[in-house]
DNA sequence: TCAAAAGTGTTTACTATACACCCATGC
DNA sequence: GCATGGGTGTATAGTAAACACTTTTGA
């Protein structure tokens, strides 16, 4: 009876109905490359970069974005974010933390439009990357972030990596309280990146350092064989402070397991390859 | 020139094309509720609840379910938490904290709808709550989880508030990692509750669990002036295991400061009053 | 007087931090 | 030899946990 009832309501229901947003994702992809290394004695420092790619239709033409496209009915938003990140990279196991939900209206001037923003900490030695259908390449860019305590103001630098012509892209925002007690960027400055999208590289960068010992992000970012050294390179890069070895290495040894095996070919002491226990 | 090559692409540009889910938000409410004391001497426990509202349309008419509904075109969906939030119980300031989106297909049999969670933790003791255009009825639950660390199967148990014919609602779920690393929530068994909510209850539960102490939650389930103690048990209760008094004053009286006022009536010692310095 | 909370003091263990020191390597 | 990272030891400071003890209240 109950369950014909219902069949009945579920056949007159249409969703069509009612309004309704586009839903897409958006993807933060992080790597660290190293430098160039002038000094053989010394081990490469690492720059902390984001994947963009420069998109070749409206709105925003020739502006640079994140990868991300639209939510289809068949998949989950995090299927959607996974399949972004293997269209642009061809990686299809990385890690995805969820950032937030972006859905300010106006935000995008094709009409409704809400965003799920992730992050993918990748190890991006080897990936090739590529421009999906409404891009017309993609790039690595290096992200420096600054802070200014006092006016709480967030700066974002990108310049492009590997470009013969070298892109540089700038904002500002300022960090505020919303309504319901959320960190929210309201931003001030910008030069060249899409939408609203400097919000959502500020919200994955305070994720990404907020989730980096607590979550074992910082082995994404790593080959799966690795020295102590380069794990504390990559806490430095992300955490943006130096790092002292022996405390470092007393922290997360009991994450980390030997593999026996023993780099060679540096300019000095030899080091244990290590891989992560997977807490 | 190119911005009228944008604004003829917009023109043209019809969103209507494309296959869009419609977006819903659901809120979990926290309150804490103290017990009939039976003991003057001794001060009154406390249970977790949650705000449930029984369905009066389909589908899963007359079950239980989460608060919510459909975001609207000029809102954020904070807002279209806040809204749903306030239309419930009247509140509008409360915290909100995103747990993640919910967007399995198949999740709601009215269609492809998806849903981002919110958790909202407030002090309910004057709180009138009631039903929205589609539900019956809103009533509090008290919530109790418990977890087998073997099989890693979570068992939740509510049970109405009053409430002269006593409701009971249970499930079970199994943590798993997805894809992507996340936890995820496969529900093993269910009675009453409707959709997915088990699933997002859980998460909600462990999301209140992680940033009880980090983000200041506990202070959101409490009146503006509160004792030392009525915030230890608001831990307690939350972590769900006791915590000594002389030790847990010491962590947390940095973070609060005192009103100068001092509580009376009770057959012990009377405490000072504080309030919370907002970290 | 008594049970219970309010509040202080103290001991012990653990963790974070800083730094001194030796080792191993390629140039 | 020497600069640099690899790795160990150790002293100090701060925090967390456990517990003993005194104070204050209403019944």
């Amino acid at each position: 009876m109950a369950a014909n009832e219902e069949m009945n309501y579920l056949e007159k229901y249409n969703i069509e109905d009612y309004d309704r947003p586009s839903v897409t994702s958006d993807i933060v992809v992080f790597s660290i490359f190293e430098d160039e290394n002038e000094n053989r004695r010394k081990m490469a420092e690492g720059k902390l970069s984001i994947l963009l790619i420069r998109r070749n239709v409206h709105p925003y033409k020739d502006s640079w974005a994140l990868p991300g496209g639209f939510l289809r009915k068949d998949e989950t938003m995090e299927q959607c974010a996974i399949r972004e990140l293997c269209e642009e990279t061809g990686l299809d196991n990385a890690r995805l933390i969820q950032i937030g939900t972006f859905s300010k209206p106006g935000r995008d001037m094709r009409g409704w439009i809400i965003s799920n923003a992730y992050l993918a900490p990748i190890y991006g030695e080897n990936v090739k990357v590529r421009g999906g259908d409404d891009a017309a390449e993609a790039a690595w860019f290096e992200l420096q972030v600054e802070y200014d305590d006092n006016k709480h103001i967030y700066s974002i630098n990108l310049s492009s990596r590997d470009r013969d012509d070298e892109v540089r892209l700038k904002a500002k925002a300022i960090v505020k309280k919303n309504s319901c007690g959320m960190d929210e960027y309201e931003v001030t400055d910008n030069d060249g990146i899409a939408f609203d999208h400097t919000e959502i590289i500020l919200s994955a960068y305070a994720t990404l350092r907020n989730h980096l010992e607590s979550d074992g992000l910082a082995y994404e970012l790593l080959p799966e064989q690795f020295t102590i050294m380069q794990l504390q390179k990559v806490h430095e890069v992300i955490l943006d402070r130096p790092l002292l070895a022996a405390n470092f290495r007393r922290k997360i040894i009991s994450e980390i397991e030997e593999t026996g095996i023993i780099e060679e070919g540096k300019a000095f002491r030899p080091a244990m390859l290590y891989r992560y226990k997977g807490l």
